[in-house]
DNA sequence: CAACAAATTATTGTTGACGATTTTGTTAGG
DNA sequence: CCTAACAAAATCGTCAACAATAATTTGTTG
């Protein structure tokens, strides 16, 4: 039985995180753990300890406590009293508030897109999504993945509107969560060229037809999940399973 | 010149916050402080002090790091690189940033809340703008003010998304931060019956009309600012005179 | 063999102290 | 009189250790 006092290893969980260097302050920290959630690194239900986690960064349990108080204020987490903070478990109705929420904000954002689009915006959009098709091409789900959701960050960025930017990026972070509680079919995002189809209309300044392929794109996500099932009570089951800081191999 | 070593007292800030018991939660704290910005007790640019606010709530540095770290996540505060957190000032882009997404969220709040309002919320809005209007009448403003929150806070929640709710917590939390810093009237919401216009129009089941006397009442808060004047650069002067901690009479 | 109870372990919550960086106040020089 | 270098204070950033609570294991008993 391996005690957790020496530091132990980095913890798969940040493989494809960040490379080798420690990062030391609390935002990037926080960073680091959201990109884990949004690549599904992180299930819900896992328990963020803090001493292996200020292990796994080189950092104390100080830091790491914000780390926790940011991440539980964006309901990525939850904070029981004198039981520590566990990944959050989104509900049936969190779940369908997220989507709600998130077709409200990416509506927004796309009308703002279609106005204030640019040239820039518009290379910068296409060429991440050629990144995302060769991702999906190439066998990679888990690069492709993350493309697709750079896709909507970065179309959030080039609306303009620094707070709607923010709605989506907790909305974005939130979603990986709503998937792994009550998906069955593990491939999520392989779209065919929506995001394409969605570029095309804005460049046209064609704002109904993107809302629309928008609209359509978001259903093509929530169709995919099984809301009825509710694969709730594995919470526990996957815990013990992805515990961090007990890697013993 | 009083050192800040001793226990200096609760600091006004807190006086219409919480009774006397000190509380001990991180959450607690943050709500505290979340109500201060609300309350316009706490203006842009004033210097969060660690050890001074630790003194107040009577817990330890450890605590109010937290809290800290949960109010710059909000974007009611910003970190500096060893040099603390102080309450945000919003940057004019900022500012219409939030009142465009406030229109955006609070436009499907009143979308949800017209399909699903009962009986009760009806009642429960209309007692609150009841007592709003008494506040405003007699003289009461900051108490009105608070009420005024409280409406708007208390329609997201029967809109039944929680998501939402939580974003127009954020966008109403950092309002007041934006009227303080561009608006020159300081008299703000005062408004005629207009909440209680816009309940009518929700019992009518009148989304159109709701959501139109909706962007009317926003449109009156936002012609009170002076967005071309930025007293911008008074910062600092705000922040030396508005000091917590260093209350000396 | 199952169920209950006590002891052990592990994790969180809290506290205090130390070093690093920035800011402020002072002083010498131009 | 103003400017620049220097000294002192204050504040943040980091860390290690202690106390309190919950979970686990072990031992006992019906």
């Amino acid at each position: 039985m391996p005690s957790t006092r020496t530091a132990n290893r980095p913890s798969k969980l940040l493989d494809g995180a960040v490379g080798v260097t420690t990062p030391r302050s609390v935002n990037e920290i926080f960073e680091v753990l959201r990109d884990a959630v949004v690549s599904q690194r992180l299930s819900p239900g896992v328990q963020l300890k803090e001493q292996p986690l200020a292990s796994a960064f080189g950092v104390n349990r100080a830091a790491i406590r914000q780390v926790l108080a940011k991440l539980a204020n964006c309901k990525l987490a939850v904070h029981r009293l004198n039981r520590g903070v566990f990944v959050a478990s989104p509900s049936r109705e969190e779940a369908v508030s997220i989507f709600h929420a998130r077709r409200v904000v990416e509506t927004a954002i796309i009308e703002l897109a279609v106005e204030r689009m640019d040239a820039h915006g518009l290379r910068e959009l296409r060429t991440i999504i050629a990144q995302e098709q060769a991702g999906y091409l190439s066998g990679k789900l888990r690069e492709a993945s993350k493309l697709s959701v750079q896709f909507h960050r970065t179309l959030a960025q080039k609306a303009g509107n620094s707070v709607l930017e923010q709605f989506l990026e907790e909305i974005v972070a939130r979603t990986p969560l709503v998937v792994l509680s009550f998906n069955v079919t593990d491939n999520l995002g392989c779209e065919g060229g929506e995001h394409a189809k969605i570029v095309d209309a804005i460049e046209a300044r064609d704002a109904a037809l993107a809302v629309r392929l928008l609209h359509e794109h978001l259903g093509h996500l929530e169709n995919k999940l099984a809301f009825d099932e509710h694969l709730q009570p594995d919470e526990l089951e996957r815990a013990i399973f992805h515990s961090l800081g007990s890697a013993n191999d």
